[in-house]
RNA sequence: GCCCUCUUCGUCUAGCGGUUAGGACGCUGCCCUUUCAAGGCAGAGAUCACGGGUUCGAAUCCCGUAGAGGGCGCCA
């Protein structure tokens, strides 16, 4: 068989970091396994939807790459792909359930309470109680005649259990009573998630049906639906839940959580992927470093485990060095430069500069704020810098150094990193100094700052001669 | 309140009856070096939540307890 997997996530006008591993688990599934990944809007919440989002899912996936066989905008032969557009598949397989018993009319109007749960107070809230379900058919009938708006739900046999296997947590019983009589189709028409994610997994084919696990309580009462249905029960994947720093589930509160927000930071897109597919997965080898093909090749099912797992940025942030450490030179450069403040992409050898700073830079955003010395040196720096336990620099030494260094540098005819090396390495050999009391001083005199994201004759040479003498001038009239 | 699930270094994890409990991030130190970083090496860090069993032997199997997370919506 086949294997068809889906992301259905509802448009909410963000893609939660959560979600996104839940598509790419799905994703890498149907890839690895020669099979298809679906895209389905789940936009059956008509108070909740939000303009727009709908795109947010498709640049999402686009940005990541996981790109889907099947969706709203790609079409496909179990369409369409999204949830308002299946209403009248809903009513119908509703009205059959109804006509066999499965399922039945409720009166009661419970719309107000529902309106805002008690977030606060755990209060014990009860399911409801059934009680149309034991309306007698003329009682129904006045009901109906009475124009009285209802929903449709799902009769539940509250005698015996019912259990189903899930492949990460294994075979799950609950006992009927704990499962509600839930509502099946709104009073606007539409379904609810748990009567539309049971009728088009089937219609649609999946295979596997992969989300989060808190889905698992609510998945019994989707068996009895497959089981009313006379449906094939697809295989079941709940997987753990990503957690915040506080270890409850990642929220807003906490950080980022959306996908857009570390894309702005300067997160790439397969570092992500590469972090979230590591959150709950592991490969069973000690590799760590994944590009997407990888990915595909490695991913394993099998291997997803049970327990929560934190978001570490920090981890993620070394694990986004290494990728952006890995780029191609030209795909760097392309990246670097929207991140480059004017003066930089204009003025110097901006290619050249990235070749330098690539090994160092951890995310795309750190990049001005490690640059920016190079557009204009801050002339208000310490002269305490130039002091050096380990070089054995001193205000002295450096002053004697820099002196000397500018006649040095000035004789010479070219400007290029090798000849800016050589010329300062003479100098220290002719002193009979090591490189080091001679490199300091100098860094710190065309940087200003302790720490630079490259040495000092890489910035001399991107500085050009001009600059750099008449930084170490200024160093100069500080000492 | 009822139900479901989870529990190995701070964090992500390996482990599936016999291991000095392994790796990674982070942290510390050393080396290299042109600073920091990167890279290389080393180190600290886990009585495997706790208590009982089963077994010659348990992180691994069983039963309890505790803690944590989730569900109990005309939200998904």
């Amino acid at each position: 068989m086949t294997v068809r997997t889906r992301f259905a996530p509802s448009p909410t006008g963000y893609m939660h970091i959560g979600n996104l591993r839940t598509a790419l688990y799905a994703y890498l599934h149907a890839r690895k396994n020669k099979g298809t990944f679906i895209l389905r809007i789940e936009d059956t919440d008509q108070a909740r939807l939000v303009e727009d989002s709908v795109k947010v899912i498709y640049e999402s996936l686009a940005v990541t790459g996981l790109e889907h066989d099947e969706g709203p905008d790609k079409g496909g032969p179990v369409g369409p792909y999204t949830q308002s557009e299946r209403r009248g598949l809903y009513k119908e397989y509703a009205l059959k359930l109804l006509a066999e018993g499965h399922a039945y009319r409720c009166f009661c109007d419970k719309t107000e309470k529902a309106e805002e749960p008690d977030e606060e107070h755990d209060a014990p809230i009860l399911g409801y109680d059934g009680r149309c379900g034991r309306l007698s058919p003329e009682e129904i009938a006045a009901n109906l005649a009475k124009g009285l708006p209802y929903v449709i739900r799902q009769r539940i046999d509250k005698e015996g259990s019912t259990s189903f296997r899930d492949f990460i947590y294994g075979d799950i019983v609950v006992e009927n009573k704990q499962l509600d009589d839930q509502i099946l189709l709104k009073r606007d028409g539409y379904p609810t998630y748990n009567f539309a994610n049971v009728v088009d997994d089937h219609l649609m084919g999946i295979t596997h049906v992969m989300r989060g696990c808190e889905y698992i309580s609510s998945t019994p009462k989707y068996i009895l639906l497959y089981k009313a249905f006379g449906w094939e029960i697809p295989e079941h994947i709940h997987l753990p839940h990503i957690l915040g720093p506080s270890g409850k589930k990642l929220s807003k509160r906490e950080g980022s959580v959306a996908l857009g927000d570390f894309l702005k930071k300067g997160y790439l897109p397969e570092a992500i992927l590469n972090y979230i597919a590591l959150l709950g997965w592991n490969p069973g080898t000690e590799q760590e470093f994944f590009t997407k093909a990888d990915l595909i090749e490695k991913f394993d099912i099998a291997r997803i485990g049970k327990a929560p797992a934190m978001f570490d940025e920090v981890k993620l942030l070394w694990l986004n060095a290494q990728h952006i450490k890995a780029l191609p030179p030209g795909r760097a450069h392309e990246l670097f430069l929207g991140f480059y403040p004017a003066a930089i992409s204009g003025a110097f050898d901006a290619a050249k500069l990235t070749g330098y700073i690539q090994g160092k830079v951890e995310k795309l955003e750190d990049i001005p704020r490690m640059t920016a010395f190079l557009a204009g040196l801050d002339e208000k720096y310490s002269p305490e810098l130039f002091v050096h336990a380990k070089n054995k620099t001193t205000l002295e030494s450096s002053r004697a150094v820099l002196a000397d260094l500018q006649a040095v540098l000035g004789a010479l005819p070219a400007w290029e990193y090798a000849g800016i090396l050589a010329a300062v390495k003479g100098y220290a050999e002719a002193k009979g100094a090591k490189l080091g009391p001679v490199m300091w001083p100098l860094r710190i005199a065309i940087s200003g700052l302790a720490v630079t994201p490259t040495g000092a004759a890489e910035i001399a040479e991107l500085l050009g001669k001009p600059e750099t003498l008449r930084r170490i001038s200024v160093a100069l009239a500080k000492l």
